[in-house]
Parts: structure tokens; C-alpha cells; sequence
DNA sequence: ATAGCAGATAAGAATTATTCTTGACTGGGA
DNA sequence: TCCCAGTCAAGAATAATTCTTATCTGCTAT
């Protein structure tokens, strides 16, 4: 069960594990839907009513860190967009954020999931590379 | 070459193709790296100095919608984090958002191409695949 | 070539997401 | 029980994105 990694890695990381952030963490834990952070605010608030945004934000910053939880999607602050048309993929350093496109003709092969068609049609495989950049450190 | 498609697309739309949205057309197409709206923007300042930075905007929804360029990431606006914390996949609905876990052991099969092995060294194979779940209207 | 107009633009205000500041509070070790 | 580093709430501050309004301009029909 989830709740026991999160309390093994709070105890292991030194951090103190407070009312709020068991709830935050129960929240997002108790559901598949990866919900926003505005979403388990006003969830969690229904339960810890002095409960202030902020602590949302700062307790996913501490879990992100910590590895109990991922954002979904790196690039996240700021709208990129990419000229590029034609189907795709990226490399992208997890350090610096930089991103370079590549092509494969491996997509074609990527069987796709049995459950994954019963939640609806897919229409294109996007694949992410994900690792170190040679100007961060990668590939020495 | 890229200018054209730009060209023609915004000809079958009925989009006005002014001086402005050259130049921005022309500053994202010349980039490999996928550069942020306010990098554009600062760099097409330099061309003309009276552009606005909703303009940018302006113009990249217009090419979004047109399909001149894509945006990087489908997840943009608000942070979303995942409490699963074995590889995995997402299918997601390009039309409501919908986000759904799923697992694959055919990563281990990809092979990275040559190119990006010289970019850098890659940690984690993450695929999404995109598509229209049932209650969007997908395999209806 | 020119007029007229639908659509585009600049400028700055407004909105929304996220982070920072400050002062009060608390979990858990000594 | 005391102590204090770490945490919290509250609201201000920042940053990204969008909206409003008045002005302007590309393009089609003339």
C-alpha cells in the first residue's frame, strides 16, 4: 500500500509527518485520476479546513523531491510549441529541459494494451526519451 | 521547406498572413529547441520592435488550431502529480484530458537510436499514447 | 489602383497559477 | 516537559496567460 512508502519515506527523508500532508497524500493516493493541485486543495480542505494552498504546493514539491510521487509531464510552466508536423518523439534532459526531436519506425510495432483500448481509441504513440544531456553530464 | 506549408495553411484558412506572424512563423520554424513564447517573443522584438507579447500567443493558438505547429506536452496549464511510482505509461484523451495509468513491458524492446545516444544517456522510456476515451466519443 | 470591412494588432489591465514572506505554531527528540 | 527546526496559514508578490478596447491593415471586390 501506498501510505506506507509515503511513511517510510518521510521518516527516512527527516521530514515531520503532519496531519495535513497524510491527508494531501491520501487524496491523491485514493485516486487514478491524477487530479490538479487546486482539485486536492479544495478536497483535502473539505477535511482540514484552515488548510492553506500553499501547503498543497509545497508538500508536492517536498514528495516530488522526495520520489514518493512524479509530476506528470516535465514540461510544465511554460507553452512550447514545435513547428514540426510530421509524427515524432522527443529527447529530453531531466536536468536542464532541454528538448530534441527523433524519429522511429519502431512505433508501428508497439502493440497497444488490451485495457488501453477499452478506455477508447488511440491515435498516435508518442514516445519520451528521458535521461541526461552530454552538456549536463550524460554520456561521459 | 516549412515557410510554405505555413503559407498554404493559412491561405485554406482564411487566416491573414501578416507581417507579424511571419516573423514569428519564421523564428519557432528556424529553432530546433522548441522555444518558449516569451523567447520568441523577445527575439522577434528585435525585428519589430512594436510587437506585443500577446501576439505570440495569439499566433501560436492560431497555428495550433490550424495544425501549422503543435504544442509541446499536451498536459500545459496546471501541475499534476502522480502518486505511482513504478514505470509506467499514460493514455490520455487529447479531447477532455482524461489521464489513465497503464503498463508495458515492450520498453525494454525499444531500441534508442544512434542520434540520441549522442545527445546524452537515456534513463527512462515513457510512452503516451493519445487518442479519444469512450465518453469523448472514442470506439463508440 | 482603391475602398471597405472583417479580422488583426498594440497596450495595458485582468486573471490564473505558483511562489515568497512573515510571524505563529507544533512534532518529536533530549 | 522543554525546545527548536521544520511547518503552517494568510496574504502579498511574481509569473504566465488571456481579455478589453480602440486603432489599424491585409485582402477581396470593385
Amino acid at each position: 500500500m501506498r501510505l506506507e512508502a509515503f511513511v517510510r519515506a518521510s521518516r527516512n527523508a527527516g521530514i515531520k509527518l503532519t496531519h495535513q500532508r497524510l491527508e494531501i497524500f491520501r487524496e491523491i493516493a485514493a485516486s487514478s485520476e491524477h487530479p490538479d493541485v487546486d482539485t486536492v486543495f479544495r478536497k483535502v480542505r473539505g477535511r482540514i479546513p484552515t488548510l492553506a494552498l500553499d501547503t498543497v504546493y509545497r508538500t508536492f514539491a517536498v514528495l516530488e523531491r522526495e520520489k514518493v510521487l512524479a509530476r506528470v509531464s516535465l514540461f510544465s510552466d511554460k507553452a512550447r510549441f514545435d513547428p514540426n508536423t510530421e509524427p515524432h518523439h522527443h529527447f529530453v534532459c531531466t536536468k536542464c529541459g532541454l528538448v530534441r526531436d527523433f524519429y522511429s519506425g519502431q512505433t508501428e510495432d508497439f502493440r497497444i494494451p488490451e485495457s488501453v483500448k477499452s478506455w477508447g481509441a488511440v491515435d498516435a504513440v508518442y514516445i519520451e526519451l528521458r535521461g541526461i544531456c552530454r552538456a549536463c553530464g550524460g554520456n561521459l
